[in-house]
DNA sequence: TGAAATAATGTAACCGGTTACTGTAACCGG
DNA sequence: CCGGTTACAGTAACCGGTTACATTATTTCA
C-alpha cells in the first residue's frame, strides 16, 4: 500500500501563493476581505495543492467541531431509518458532521460516552441513551443537548421532542377492548426505564380501569422494541407449561410487530381470529403485512428534523427550552380485527 | 443558558497532580510505564476535575483521528438497518468514532465529500457514494477505503465487498419465466450507474436470452432502490395511456417491492394472480406481507461487518486487496406465484 | 497638504494534546 | 565499587489551523 502521503498544510499553500498563513485562512474562511488578485492565485494554488484544511487544527484553534452527535442505544429498528433521515438530512444541509453511536446500558460504568464536548458541539440524545447523572454533568458545563422520545429529569432544562404517547395508547387499548372485547391485552412495554414505555404503560392501565378490567402482571413483557426481543417473548409465553392465557398483543413497535407475527405463525395462532395484533410507529410495510397491522402514526422524520433543528438553535445560542410533544394517530387496519381499513393517507 | 465553560486541560491536571504534562498523557494512554503513586493520584486528580482529553487536539498532535467515515447517496431504505448495525458494531468495538453522511450525485460537483483524509482515518464508500475521480485522487494519497457494494476502477487496488448479482438474478428470472410463465417482467434497475443494478440486468438479459425472450427497453426502469421511486414508476406504468403490458416486476429491493405492492393494490391488480412481484435483501418483514415476498437473501450484516473489517485492517498497515463476493440465495415464497413458502430459515 | 480613516496583509501567540530527547536515581553483575 | 541498564519523570518542540495586534499603502476630507 501506498505510505499515506503528508497533507498539504496552509504554511504551503501560503508559501507557494506568496502570501502570510493568515490571509489563506481568511480566504478559505471568508472571514475577512482579501483582494481579488490573491484571491484568484489562492483559489488556483489550492486546487493546485489539493488543499483541505486539517479538520482537528481548526477544531483546536477555533473550539469548534462542526459535527453534532446522536447517541442511542442501538439501531436494531426499521423505526430508524426515517429517524435517521430526518437527522441527517438537518445536519448535512448545515455543513455539520454527524457522529452516530450506541452506547450501551451495560458499558455505562465502564466507558465514558463515545459523544461528548471533546468531540463535538452539541448532541441529540435519543431516549434513555444516557444516564440522568451523564445527562446533568453534561448539561452542567453547558454542552447543547436536545432529548429525543424522552424527556429531562424535573432538575434540568433541557429541551426535548417527543411524541404522544398515553392517549394514544389507551385509544388504542380501548378499541381492543370495546370493538373486539379483547381482554387479556399482552404489553410488550419496551426496555426497562425508558419513557415510551413508561407513559404507554400508563395509557394501558388507564384503559384497562376505565373497562373494568384487571392489570395482570404476567401480560406485560419489558424487553426493547425490536422484533427478535418481540418474537422470543411471546414464543416464551406460547411455550409455558403453564401457557398463559392472552387474546390480544400490543408490540410497542411496527418491528416488534413483526417478531410477534412471526411467533404466532409458528404456533398456528390465528391473527386476529385468535389474537388481535397492534404496533407502534407506522412503518411503511405495515399496511402490506398479512394482516394489514393495526398501529399508531408517529411523525418520526418530523421529530428528527425537529430535535436537530432544535440542536441547531441550541448552537447559535438561541435559548430554547421545553417539550415538544408531536401528536400521533390511531391507524386501524385488520390485524386487531377490524374489517376495513381506514381509508389511505 | 449556561455559558460553555472552559474545558479542563492536561496542564491543569498535571499541575494539580505535581508532575508533568508528558506523565499525564503517558498515563492516559499507557504509553509508557508510571509509578504506582502518580497512577493514582492521576486517576484520582481525573475524576475529580472530569478530565477528559481534547480530541482535537489529540489529533493534531498524533495524526490520527480515530473516526472512520461511512459515505452512502441516501438513507433511504430499510436496508440500511441491518448494513448500519453491522459498521457501527464493528467500529465500535474498535474503539472509533463513526462519522456517518451522504453526498448527493448532484452536489458532487460544487462541495468535496464531507468525509475524507481530513476528518477520518479511513473509509467506507456505499455504492456510488463517490465518484471515480474523487476515488482515485483520495487511493492515490493512501487513504484507507473500501468500497461496500461496488467494485473499484479497473487501475484502481481498493479492496471491496460486494454481493453475488448476475448469477442470482438470472436464476430468480428464469424461475419467473419457466415456473411461473412469466414472459413481460419490469425490472426497477435501480440508480443509473449502479453496480449491482448493472450486473443485475446482465442476469436478467441473459435469462430472457436463454428463454428466446425479447429484451423490451420499456419494461427497464432506471431510478432507485427506494419505495417512493419504485412506486412512482410502476404507477407511471399503470396510468400511461398505452398501457405497457407486464406480468412480473423485479423490485431490487424489498423496500422498493413496498412500494410496487401499493402501486398495484391502488390499481386493483393482483398479487400474483395478474403479475408475480420479487424483491432483493430479504429483509425480515418480507415473510409477513401479503402475498409473503419472494426475494434474494443477501447477507447484508455480514457485508458490513466484512466491509468495516478490512477497512481496520488497512488501518493496521494489513495491505489487503481484491474483491469479496458474498453468496446470495433465492428465496421463493407466495408474491412470485409459488403455493408454498420455503422451509423457514 | 497632512491627519485620520480604511483596506489589505503580515507576525506570532495560542488552541491542548503527544513525544523525542534528556536527566536522575535505583539497581545489577562482575 | 563502578560502568551499564532500567525505570520513571520533566522540558519543550511540534501538529496545522485561527486571530489579536501590528504594519503598510491608499483614500478621504478638513
Amino acid at each position: 500500500m501506498t505510505r499515506r502521503q503528508d497533507s498539504v498544510t496552509i504554511r504551503e499553500v501560503a508559501k507557494k501563493a506568496g502570501v502570510s498563513v493568515a490571509t489563506v485562512s481568511r480566504y478559505t474562511n471568508s472571514s475577512a476581505p482579501v483582494s481579488p488578485e490573491v484571491a484568484e492565485r489562492l483559489a488556483q494554488v489550492m486546487s493546485e495543492l489539493h488543499y483541505m484544511p486539517h479538520a482537528a487544527a481548526r477544531q483546536l484553534a477555533t473550539r469548534k467541531t462542526r459535527a453534532v452527535g446522536l447517541l442511542l442505544n442501538n439501531l436494531r429498528n426499521d423505526f430508524f431509518v426515517p429517524f435517521l433521515n430526518g437527522v441527517e438530512d438537518v445536519v448535512r444541509k448545515k455543513g455539520y458532521n454527524l457522529i452516530i453511536a450506541t452506547y450501551l446500558a451495560d458499558s455505562r460504568e465502564e466507558t465514558p460516552p463515545p459523544i461528548g464536548p471533546h468531540n463535538t458541539d452539541g448532541m441529540l440524545v435519543f431516549s434513555d441513551g444516557l444516564g440522568d447523572e451523564a445527562l446533568a454533568s453534561y448539561h452542567a458545563t453547558g454542552f447543547p443537548m436536545v432529548l429525543v422520545h424522552s424527556t429531562p429529569p424535573a432538575s434540568l432544562s433541557i429541551p426535548s421532542v417527543t411524541v404522544e404517547n398515553i392517549e394514544i395508547t389507551r385509544q388504542l387499548i380501548e378499541h381492543l377492548i370495546r370493538v373486539h372485547g379483547r381482554q387479556r391485552i399482552v404489553f410488550l412495554r419496551g426496555p426497562k426505564g425508558q419513557e415510551d414505555s413508561f407513559l404507554r404503560e400508563r395509557g394501558y392501565r388507564q384503559a384497562l380501569e376505565a373497562n373494568g378490567l384487571e392489570y395482570d402482571k404476567r401480560l406485560i413483557h419489558t424487553g426493547g422494541f425490536e422484533r427478535g426481543i418481540a418474537y422470543d417473548a411471546i414464543n416464551t409465553i406460547l411455550s409455558n407449561g403453564n401457557r398463559t392465557q392472552f387474546d390480544a398483543v400490543f408490540a410497542g413497535s411496527d418491528d416488534a410487530a413483526i417478531g410477534v407475527f412471526r411467533a404466532l405463525q409458528q404456533h398456528g395462532v390465528r391473527i386476529p381470529e385468535d389474537v388481535s395484533v397492534a404496533g407502534f410507529d407506522n412503518l411503511g410495510f405495515g399496511r402490506f403485512l398479512d394482516p394489514p397491522l393495526t398501529t399508531v402514526s408517529a411523525p418520526t422524520e418530523t421529530v428528527a428534523r425537529m430535535a436537530t433543528e432544535r440542536l441547531f438553535g441550541l448552537l447559535d445560542n438561541q435559548p430554547s427550552e421545553g417539550a415538544v410533544v408531536l401528536p400521533t394517530e390511531l391507524i386501524l387496519r385488520r390485524s386487531c380485527g377490524c374489517q376495513f381499513e381506514q381509508p389511505a393517507l
